[in-house]
DNA sequence: GTCTATATAATGATAGAC
DNA sequence: GTCTATCATTATATAGAC
């Protein structure tokens, strides 16, 4: 994976959206001005409109930068682990590694598309496939794990559970709910795999 | 319960908090303005100041109505169902009824908590409530069904499924996904209170 | 490519007539 | 209690110098 996000090189196009993509998760898409971002970035206001025509144009931006980040991690899952039991497990883990972050400011692909639905903001069809390549990836694992039947509902239903878990923990700032869901969510997988695995692969 | 939702009757400041209500729900906390309520309610701008001090001031309102609303609306489950079993699964059928909406705009709670999260706005704090309201009457149900361990954990679980589920399927505005969660949860709650409910009460 | 103005619109909030 | 008129602030966005 590119490491611009680390350093603070990088060009000022580069710069303002990892700027913006990290403001919009921690404040939401609508409550950021360009302010805010001209003083993350540390350059003036007019300077914005050298690269984005607009505010829709730097969310669309930074969905598309995040669909790309999105796709190379489920890469890297799987190349870490090889059975696809334990790439469904690197999935929950992310719950763990964001920990603070999701306690702090909830799931940052749900909570941005719940904002951009109620701004009828046209954005949304952009930001679901965030949701839609996570499902995608996660059916696949279920059915080589040998789910044929229900790897869809098996994909959607741990999605489903990751966002509850999200949205509960940062609601109620409870990080150990949100531990206690990760560690529940990974004996439903390995029960899930063992109960609805086909005998005869 | 008291039907001033349905009427163009009531006070003022009634009819201010109802349409505050529904378009913070709809739209968001921060992106609905004082003219849109104004337009809704049918009266000036400049009148909402003899009501309310702020903006502030009538999110702090529609909170309070909703914490006293879903008091409400558990007092009548209660007698509406004898059996915790059957109450939690009215719990669950609140998904059922208000399908249209979640599945446009998702969980009320679950929404106006995440916004609020974010704005780091002190009226989180009493949004939290209206989890905690939900958490302890399930918490009482699980426990009256003979869960005597855990029943605080079986509850914030089907917390947040529900949250999980409205979340899912407003993004992807998938309301048979919606549905089949709402089954399996009711599935779910039946299996729950005959495996772990204490064969001694 | 970056900056300093500036235009324009919308917002929350106030003052005062009726 | 409701209205109109207005203020101060903030926002997105533009124009043009360097």
């Amino acid at each position: 994976m590119v490491s611009i996000e680390a350093t603070h090189q990088g060009s000022t196009r580069d710069r303002i959206l990892i700027a913006a993509d990290d403001l919009f998760y921690r404040q939401g898409f609508e409550h950021t001005s360009f302010a805010h971002i001209a003083q993350a970035v540390e350059i003036s206001r007019g300077n914005f409109y050298h690269h984005f025509k607009s505010k829709d144009e730097i969310l669309d931006a930074v969905v598309e930068r995040r669909l790309a980040f999105t796709g190379e991690l489920l890469k890297q899952w799987e190349v870490q682990a090889r059975d696809p039991v334990g790439r469904i497990h690197l999935f929950i883990d992310l719950l763990t590694r964001n920990e603070k972050l999701i306690v702090r400011y909830g799931c940052p692909v749900g909570s941005l598309c719940t904002e951009l639905g109620k701004l009828e903001h046209a954005a949304l069809e952009q930001a679901k496939q965030l949701f839609s390549l996570f499902r995608t990836w996660l059916r696949r694992q279920f059915t080589s794990a040998g789910c044929r039947r229900g790897a869809d509902i098996w994909a959607m239903q741990l999605l489903a559970r990751t966002q509850g878990a999200a949205t509960l923990a940062s609601a109620l700032q409870d990080e150990q709910f949100l531990g206690r869901e990760v560690s529940a969510m990974h004996a439903w997988v390995d029960d899930v795999c063992s109960r609805f695995a086909s005998p005869c692969s």
